[in-house]
DNA sequence: TGAACGATTGAGCAGATGTTCAATTGTTAA
DNA sequence: TTAACAATTGAACATCTGCTCAATCGTTCA
C-alpha cells in the first residue's frame, strides 16, 4: 500500500506554483539573461556606463548586433541610455539583475 | 576636455567580465529557466517529487512535451529521476536553482 | 498472454531568435 | 557644406526551440 495519490500531489504542487503573471515575468527575465551576448553586456555595464562602440569591443560583437540587443534590454528596462554628443552611453537600470548574476555565477563556478 | 577614453573603458570593462566558460555556464542556466514550461516544472518539483503525469497536470502541458523538457533538465543535471514500477518520479537535483528562483521572483513581484 | 498504463522517443513543423548587411539618421569637426 | 563618426534600423537569413503526433518501450495486473 505504498501507493501514490495523484490528486493530492497535483493539488499540493499547484499550490506551490507562482501566479501565471509572476511565472511569465520570471521566465522573461531569465530568457533575456540566457544569451551570451546580452549577459556579457550586462556584465560590462555592471561596473560602469559604456558607449555602444565600447560595448561592442568588450563583447566582441558588431556594433549593429550590440545595438539590436541594447534595444531589447532597454525595452525590458534592464538598461538605460544617456546621450552625449554623437555617443550614447548605456548603464544598468535594474539593481536586481546584479543579484541574479551574483547567484548564477556562484552556481556556475562549482 | 570632458572626453571619453575608449581604451581605458574597454580595458576596465574587460577586466570585470567573467571567463568565457563561466559566461557560457551562466547563460545556459538562465536559458533553461527562461521558458515557462520548464520554470513551472522546476517550481513544482521544488516542493516535492512528482511523476511525469502529475507534472503534466500541474503545468498544463502534454505528457510528451513534459517528457521532452524533463530530458533536457536531466541532461543539465537540474533534475534527477527515480523509478518506481511503471512510474518515474522526478525531483530537483540542484540546490542553487531555488536561490535563483527566489531572487527572480522577488524581482518580478515589484 | 495481452490489455492497460506510464513514460519515452523521433520526425516534422511553425514560430522565435540572433546575426549580418546595407541603408540611414544625427552629430561633430574640417 | 562636406566628410567622418557613432548609432540605429529593417530586411533577409540560417538556426534554434518547443510543441504535436504517432509509434514504441517497459511494467503491472487481469
Amino acid at each position: 500500500m505504498t501507493g501514490h495519490n495523484h490528486k493530492d500531489a497535483i493539488r499540493s504542487a499547484k499550490r506551490g506554483l507562482a501566479s501565471e503573471e509572476t511565472i511569465a515575468g520570471m521566465a522573461e527575465t531569465f530568457k533575456v539573461l540566457g544569451d551570451q551576448t546580452r549577459l556579457k553586456i550586462v556584465f560590462a555595464l555592471s561596473k560602469q556606463e559604456l558607449c555602444v562602440l565600447d560595448i561592442a569591443a568588450v563583447v566582441a560583437m558588431s556594433e549593429s548586433a550590440v545595438s539590436h540587443q541594447l534595444r531589447l534590454l532597454k525595452s525590458l528596462r534592464l538598461v538605460r541610455q544617456r546621450k552625449e554628443g554623437k555617443m550614447v552611453f548605456y548603464s544598468l537600470d535594474d539593481e536586481h539583475i546584479e543579484d541574479l548574476i551574483r547567484v548564477a555565477s556562484r552556481h556556475s563556478e562549482e
